[in-house]
DNA sequence: ATTTGTTTGGTCAGTATTCGTCAAGAAGGA
DNA sequence: TCCTTCTTGACGAATACTGACCAAACAAAT
């Protein structure tokens, strides 16, 4: 039932919880695709898809002699640094479906509540549905207006 | 004579009931339509027309290989009383101070948190300055849009 | 110091699988 | 009848996974 790339991404958290002194893991490809018995890409199928900036997380790696992987999670302490990194996440322009795995995301590393995204969607949806009926107005439109009115809801969240 | 969509809506929502640890139920949509004899796309209006974020309910679902579609239900308990209750307050048309006031109120009875209540003044704040900058509409009409925005991001939270 | 080989990780394109969208037609209700 | 809601199917898009090939770091031999 559950994928490899699920598998795979829940082993490397529980990497992180064992960590408790560092907020990074260092990874070896070859090994871990072996011990999981899928081929080597498949690990960056897993960081490209799982462990990325968007989800509070970077990457580092190195080839060669003592190769490895390192996974660092990236924790803004200021309510400034949060801002920002929201700001870049949204960027200027989303469409519904960007929205939704955007606050999905933002739920799921608890930076907002089940009500708060749930009152952000129907906002969301009531801008587009104004955008479009009402006012007729281009899709590439709708997708600034979105976004610009997540990053105002989403700042004020971060800054409360 | 229950139609094909009420029937389905029924299934989930005995799903919601059988799942008591989690608030949340998982679906494959290509089985859910074989085991009720229709297309895949049923079971997307349905999930369109009866599990919105208006209702409380929140959709997330991804494609391909191990796909899969969540629904979330963010109101548990049933009281429709609240919702008609928050709509003979909200009333048609809300203007600015009205809005604030009556958040405010919402506010200290505890049926909005602080953060929700945030969220909401600049959701719409945000859709009066696009009402009357961009599109240029009429204070009345701002106020209209106000009230029925307002009245949805309320009639979300008013169930949980 | 340069070359060559070994050991790592990265990228890309292809395939299978699963869900979403859209538009058109059917059915049902006022 | 007219309007809304429902239902269908064709087409498109996203995700998971694989394998072939590329690139970088290091080490040993010349």
């Amino acid at each position: 039932m559950s994928s490899l790339t699920q598998l795979i991404e829940s082993y490397i958290n529980e990497l992180f919880e064992e960590e408790r002194t560092e907020d990074s893991v260092f990874l070896r490809r070859k090994d871990l695709a072996e011990s999981f018995g899928c081929v080597p890409s498949q690990i960056n199928y897993v960081l490209r898809s799982r462990f990325t900036p968007e989800r509070g997380y970077l990457v580092e790696s190195q080839r060669g002699g003592h190769g490895y992987i390192r996974i660092l999670k990236i924790c803004s302490s200021t309510p400034q640094d949060r801002v920002n990194h929201i700001e870049s996440i949204v960027g200027d322009s989303l469409n519904d479906q960007e929205a939704r795995r955007l606050l999905s995301v933002l739920q799921e590393r608890g930076l907002v509540s089940s009500r708060e995204r749930l009152v952000i969607e129907v906002a969301l949806r009531f801008c587009d549905e104004v955008g479009s009926s009402v006012f007729d107005i281009s899709p590439y439109k709708r997708n600034v207006l979105q976004a610009e009115l997540l990053k105002r809801m989403l700042r004020g969240l971060a800054l409360s």
